[in-house]
DNA sequence: GTTAGCGACCCAAACGTTCGGGTAACGTTC
DNA sequence: GAACGTTACCCGAACGTTTGGGTCGCTAAC
């Protein structure tokens, strides 16, 4: 805790050097100027402001909490960090609890409901204040649980039922690109379309399936597969759609890393990104406009949702009732759906970003 | 903390029912047997143990820790959570530290040295037992005020000064690199050098450039260009080296994403990565091997560092002695410098990897 | 000339643990 | 049967805050 020689300055040693009462000098450092100024006097509370600094004191925490029962601690659960997605969504969280002189603990769970469990108990037993939720499964069954115990959470990313969450408009994202490859006259395209039980995945495709199913067109089901949002996973499925038959003429993964492994799997193929076929991600990760062919995707916020999240968790706390959010979702062609810039030449863009375009809110 | 209902319960709680005292309750159920042994009878310590986990016992760790001035709590600093490397070796940080029964607290600091201060002062006003740095500056000298403190840390992926630390072998990743380019017959190479605030990038630099100095070829200075570790930074330094007079044979960068950003400036100039220019990274990120073009690189033990540094830590904390470690690097071959491959036709390997090459330590 | 009001403080009881000391009862040992 | 050890507990003081209540002296109103 402080292995330091001198041991940390309390209240009681500020007091005792100003010769007053712990409590007063607890009301003066601590109370919102309206307290400070019933506790001690103007003059008083700057002598002890003053001391405070010179000694340097620094509140105990944990006094401050076993007495309050308030921790300002806020657990956050994602499936892994070393997801960029998730990283990203994070330190917005963090960024934003720090504003709010919060706390947060960070906890993976590889998507592992058993893991969910028991990093759940562990930030729970660290008495935190409210939890944020980056790893929900649709079906909500564990976060009903957790809501039944009483805590305050919300969720980030990924909705479930009808519990408070921060998530991009999926469902939109997802038409935004159905719409982008049926204006390229794309018929033929198949999806690699996440994890069941996650909502991103679920909605990103419902969104494209039916900007398609609007336009006439219906997706059949062997042009929708699953898989992990990863690039491996991307791959594995990019194999499976080439594998029988003839290729679609784009293929929409609902995560960059996923349309990574397409990428490969296509290159593999001999096939060539944006003019074979058409790729397309989601998330608009750094990575997506740096890649030898720059990808075709849609920009979530991700920072954005996790400062929301923080937002949505601090008025929670305050209880307030909260509503979810969903944020704006932007699409961004670049070469992987236009085929342009093929074969080099010095690009006009360093970012390599062919045009950027925005639609309009649903 | 628990906006419950019921309110928690505690230790007296035990005691009162049971009609022990609290002090009997807490030795019986903290106690290492021997402690157990002598507070209570193993018949009573057996009826407080059922009762504890029938109630659901927590201990609060406020509590305990406002009494002990232990918080089993290690505040982690790293430049960015979005950073797949740092995120790797969190996750490993934060696996070894559960453990243990440890928490982690973890901040981005952007590599901000004003920042790293001020999340430094936020971290140790939670109280935490001790710290983890991911973003060291080489010369130590915020470090060296922190160790003045007295707070007890380590580093981890950056070496400073004589700190206690845990990294790759980066100068002999960088040699492993080398040396493989010199097999290939590279002469006229080029090196993508980071940050030069990060012992990552200097020691990967120096490793590669004396394993070409020991092969009688200099580097010039105008072929080692810093830059961020980022994609961005990558290509803009390839640019630079693409600039003036004829391009390097071989580019070496000392982190995968920078060398990313490499392979997107080569095609910008229509120029092919593994055939006109071998291209290599550094960490072996997932992304590595599904990229398009699969990436050479120098495996580093991300993970694995994390969880030493956390040993490490741990050892710090009990007041032994520690010496920093050194964990191996290892290369990994593929057609980024080959240029095997090329043009597509299905891989025998579905990761994209040519071979793999383990050098024999130092 | 009493008293109400207020300013500037003090008092003390929590909050839930931990841990260095009791202590009473019950054997043993010489 | 006195001295001594054990066993199986209990006691109580911390740890550093917070917070609902005093209290005391002063001014101002009636």
């Amino acid at each position: 805790m402080c292995a330091n020689g001198t041991p940390p300055v309390t209240l009681r040693m500020l007091a005792d050097q100003l010769g007053l009462h712990v409590s007063t000098v607890s009301r003066a450092l601590h109370g919102t100027s309206d307290e400070s100024g019933r506790a001690a006097s103007p003059a008083t509370v700057e002598r002890i402001r003053r001391l405070a600094t010179e000694l340097d004191y620094r509140p105990n925490p944990h006094a401050a909490s076993l007495r309050t029962r308030r921790s300002n601690l806020i657990g956050v659960l994602v499936p892994r960090l070393s997801d960029i997605v998730l990283a990203m969504i994070y330190e917005g969280i963090e960024e934003a609890a720090a504003e709010h002189d919060l706390s947060t603990f960070v906890a993976n769970t590889r998507d592992l409901p058993e893991i969910q469990r028991i990093r759940t108990d562990m930030v729970l037993a660290r008495r935190v204040d409210g939890m944020i939720f980056g790893d929900a499964y649709v079906d909500a069954r564990f976060l009903g649980e957790v809501a039944a115990r009483g805590v305050p959470f919300v969720l980030v990313n990924r909705r479930a039922g009808d519990l408070p969450s921060v998530t991009c408009n999926d469902h939109l994202g997802g038409r935004l690109l159905g719409e982008h490859l049926l204006e390229l006259g794309h018929r033929d395209v198949a999806v690699v379309a996440g994890e069941p039980y996650a909502s991103t995945g679920i909605d990103r495709t419902q969104g494209f399936v039916s900007a398609y199913a609007e336009a006439g067109i219906e997706i059949p089901p062997r042009r929708i597969v699953r898989s992990p949002f990863d690039a491996t996973g991307g791959r594995a499925a990019a194999e499976q759609l080439l594998a029988d038959g003839p290729p679609p003429s784009a293929i929409f993964a609902v995560n960059d890393f996923a349309a990574i492994g397409v990428l490969g799997a296509l290159r593999d193929h001999g096939l060539h990104a944006g003019t074979d076929i058409a790729v397309a991600g989601f998330n608009d990760t750094p990575l997506a406009a740096e890649l030898p062919v720059p990808l075709t995707t849609v920009r979530s916020p991700m920072h954005e949702m996790g400062r929301r999240g923080i937002e949505l968790l601090v008025r929670l706390l305050r209880g307030e009732q909260v509503e979810s959010e969903q944020l704006r979702p932007e699409l961004v062609v670049r070469v992987s759906t236009t085929g342009a810039l093929r074969g080099g030449g010095s690009s006009g863009s360093k970012q390599g970003v062919a045009r950027t375009h925005v639609h309009p809110p649903a």
